[in-house]
DNA sequence: GATCAACCCTGACGTAACGTCAGAGTCAAG
DNA sequence: CTTGACTCTGACGTTACGTCAGGGTTGATC
């Protein structure tokens, strides 16, 4: 009744092989008793003990927190799987945001058949966007997140491209004209550019601008490769302009 | 214009460590110039290299691969990509079913607040469970494996533990009159609880039924702790006898 | 009793992608 | 010439074992 077994078969017997259990042993994990030659010996009772090991280790829990937990018997365990839950949530946000990349940049490629050095710069593309979607969505609410998701699937590559020469053109033309009046009719001119453009965005939703605006308050705090690719549109001159030419348009309408 | 950056400079601007860097240069990923001193000199071109290792890391593809992948110029990219995501694919499905099993488990010990030993019991019962289901799908057509799914909420702990209960009690008594003419009256009676009991897994689905057939057709080559469970109604007597006792029910019916 | 195959043991090194010192050299400023 | 801020390389640590290598043990056979 009380069988007693040799490392493997007591490895088969629990579908893990001989070193895992050698493991196991020298961590304090599972120590089973040994003969005299010093050969392991495991009784049917340690099978229950592996078991929990195993499922614990499939969990992604390490062992040494195994250990810790068998070590404080059995409270604390659902706060820890609790915790390990989410954990695992988290990897499997970051699994779904490199799947989503490759199928995204597999789509965008596939019907050109496009060269394979495309498909590389579609993915960083991808990685980009998300990494900025995911940082950027603590300054827009609920609703403004949602509203740029619908407007998401105007930003083509092109469009994007488009864009960002306007706002460069822009930048330019107002960097040279920072010495005029902002009321005048040149400098509304330009105002009414950076306000099409502006609105290219955010389509003209309130609740995204008022994000937007957060966002362009907070720019300290914005990761170093967010501010470098700003850096072209970090003259502050050129802000306040056009700060004062919309302000002086409101006024006379 | 060409700009040169130090390590720390060109890390912060890439969002990545110093020492990530020189990981990256020893393994011949990214190897920069060196200053007469020895230093490393970073030119911005580098950086786009370097979003590519980023990018290619962030999908789970390893280093050595990513160098290999640059070797070997970007021709297999796509392919590689293809190949990648199905890596990802089968790793999130072992997250998922870990996740479902703490959610499960979670689930099945609330109601009472048990004691923490409980829900480890529950979450290596979850476990065994989507192991068992894994494995046995390949015996079972899409619509058997749909029904199943449909009847696994008669499968409480309490029902499995009947189950067992009485398909131990019935071997038994099979047994015991192993001797006798599967014709008899008490063999018939067997028969009868053996289908019933075989019943209360299929339903009386056909599709269901073959399956198991099959499953049992392939017993020798079962997983190790499968066999194991399945020891105690392993006697080929028993078996037999039962065919011929449901043969002789159905050819006097 | 010797031998032989089949097991078993421990110890050491390898894996992936860096983190973390430690000891030592470099550079620009005061 | 010193000082503080950087940089270099090399070595060890991490996780959960896999893979030898060198060397005992056991049970069966000759």
């Amino acid at each position: 009744m009380n069988q007693l077994y040799h490392v493997r078969e007591f490895a088969q017997l629990a579908g893990v092989t001989v070193r895992a259990l050698h493991h196991y042993d020298r961590l304090g994990l599972l120590k089973p008793s040994r003969t005299q030659a010093g050969y392991r010996l495991y009784y049917l009772r340690d099978l229950e003990r592996l078991e929990q090991i195993v499922a614990l280790k499939f969990l992604g829990i390490p062992l040494k927190q195994i250990r810790m937990m068998f070590h404080r018997g059995t409270n604390g365990m659902s706060e820890s799987l609790r915790m390990q839950r989410r954990v695992l949530e988290e990897k499997r946000q970051l699994l779904d945001s490199a799947i989503r990349a490759i199928e995204e940049a597999e789509k965008a490629t596939a019907p050109g058949n496009r060269p394979d050095s495309a498909i590389l710069k579609k993915i960083i593309e991808v990685i980009e966007m998300q990494d900025n979607m995911d940082w950027s969505k603590k300054y827009y609410s609920e609703e403004a997140q949602a509203r740029i998701e619908e407007r998401k699937n105007l930003w083509s590559p092109e469009n994007q491209e488009r864009w960002t020469k306007e706002w460069t053109d822009l930048f330019r033309d107002v960097e040279a004209v920072l010495g005029e009046d902002p009321a005048s009719a040149k400098a509304q001119a330009l105002a009414a550019r950076w306000k099409k453009l502006v609105e290219g965005f955010t389509g003209g939703d309130p609740q995204i601008t008022a994000g937007l605006g957060k966002m362009y308050q907070d720019r300290p705090n914005w990761p170093a490769n967010m501010q470098q690719r700003m850096q072209p549109f970090s003259n502050k001159k050129v802000w306040e302009f056009i700060q004062k030419a919309l302000a002086a348009g409101k006024a006379t309408n």
